[in-house]
DNA sequence: AATAATAGCGGACAATTGTCCGTTTGTCAA
DNA sequence: TTGACAAACGGACAATTGTCCGCTATTATT
């Protein structure tokens, strides 16, 4: 959550706190890393480091946030060209699914992070936003969403409901799973795309 | 020889953690209590109320011990019948989900705690235990495994990998994700037991 | 340029989790 | 019993997250 700043120098102190941060987490990994630590760092007091970002989450969105613009940018191409070479919508959802995997293995050290921050408790009791407000899911959530209910209005798949659909697969999407799929069954990320797609997608579809 | 015994009066100690605990978490609601409050009301310092649960996850698995065990034998008898009623794999499948999904909701608060103490970020550098090495990750998985494997080796479905499923079925029942369901969309609990049948046991089986 | 208003800085402070270590106390051998 | 030994207790202490408030420095005004 990023405030405006109204003095022309404060612009420079958030430039200061995200670059250090960017090169503690580099340097120690995002885990090890605490928000009193980028702030000493950096040579900010706690208090200008917490009223740009109350949580490590919010630094983390900030910092991928490029990389995230160009996989939006990616993923919208990507299904612009599939629809004009005519794909079906199965083999553009299998496609989709293939992309979302990767972005989630690039930028895996900082979703963690984001899911690790925004527990669940975090969302009723304090008025904090929960990690389905954020960006993201957001993002991820709509697109999905959206051809899914293009299969569903295709005809060619058994009933069900995109929304909840889409809402699964991104859930099975969250780090600590694909982490878990790796570690415990050595899968490797080709796997679990094949897997997911085979699980989620692939029997919606009437052979 | 000396043998080292464990002293008897250690058990008693455990005991009134494990009442103060209980009574805490139902006054104040689970999030809201710490473990140094625990600590304190109960009398005892805060490494006696370590020792033995090293975090809060661990406490509130003891606490819902009870009621997870009559859940497992809920479950086992269950599937027991169904399959003494000669009812097909699918059924069997669609009635062990339902079950799911109200333990999970009886039990929201304590496995909301728990989810949210056994973050990600836990598992790796730590060496603390996972989610997924936690008893009612182990049994769901196994059990719902099982049944999927069976549903395969039927011949009357899609091809598809049981473990895998099941894992995925179990990370969508996460406190957090049934909240938002509950929350975002407004669906009941039956809802949530069909739309999940929907998305993930139904389309499996060949019609 | 001088000055008033205030955005915004910084560090102290509170709350929580988790650890360490000196001390107590139950247990068992004699 | 008694006494040695270790299991186990308790509270102080460290680290982290997040907040508060007095002060500084920038900006707008004249």
């Amino acid at each position: 959550m990023l405030v405006t700043p109204k003095r022309k120098d404060a612009q420079q102190l958030t430039e200061l706190i995200l670059d250090t941060a960017r090169d503690l987490f580099t340097a120690h990994g995002v885990d090890a890393v605490s928000m009193h630590q980028i702030a000493k760092t950096a040579g900010v007091g706690q208090a200008t480091l917490y009223r740009r970002y109350t949580q490590k989450a919010d630094l983390c969105l900030e910092l991928m946030d490029d990389h995230f613009n160009r996989f939006k940018n990616d993923v919208i191409l990507l299904l612009e060209q599939l629809q004009l070479a005519e794909e079906t919508i199965h083999t553009r959802l299998n496609a989709l699914v293939r992309r979302l995997v990767q972005f989630c293995n690039d930028e895996s050290a900082l979703l963690h992070a984001i899911h690790a921050t925004i527990a669940p408790l975090n969302c009723i009791e304090t008025e904090k936003k929960s990690f389905f407000q954020f960006p993201p899911y957001v993002f991820l959530h709509g697109t999905i969403s959206t051809l899914m209910r293009e299969a569903l209005d295709s005809g060619r798949t058994v009933p069900f409901d995109p929304a909840f659909n889409a809402h699964i697969l991104i859930t099975a999407l969250a780090p600590h799973t694909l982490q878990h799929l790796h570690q415990e069954y050595g899968y490797t990320t080709d796997d679990i795309v094949e897997k997911l797609c085979m699980a989620l997608i692939n029997p919606l579809f009437k052979s």
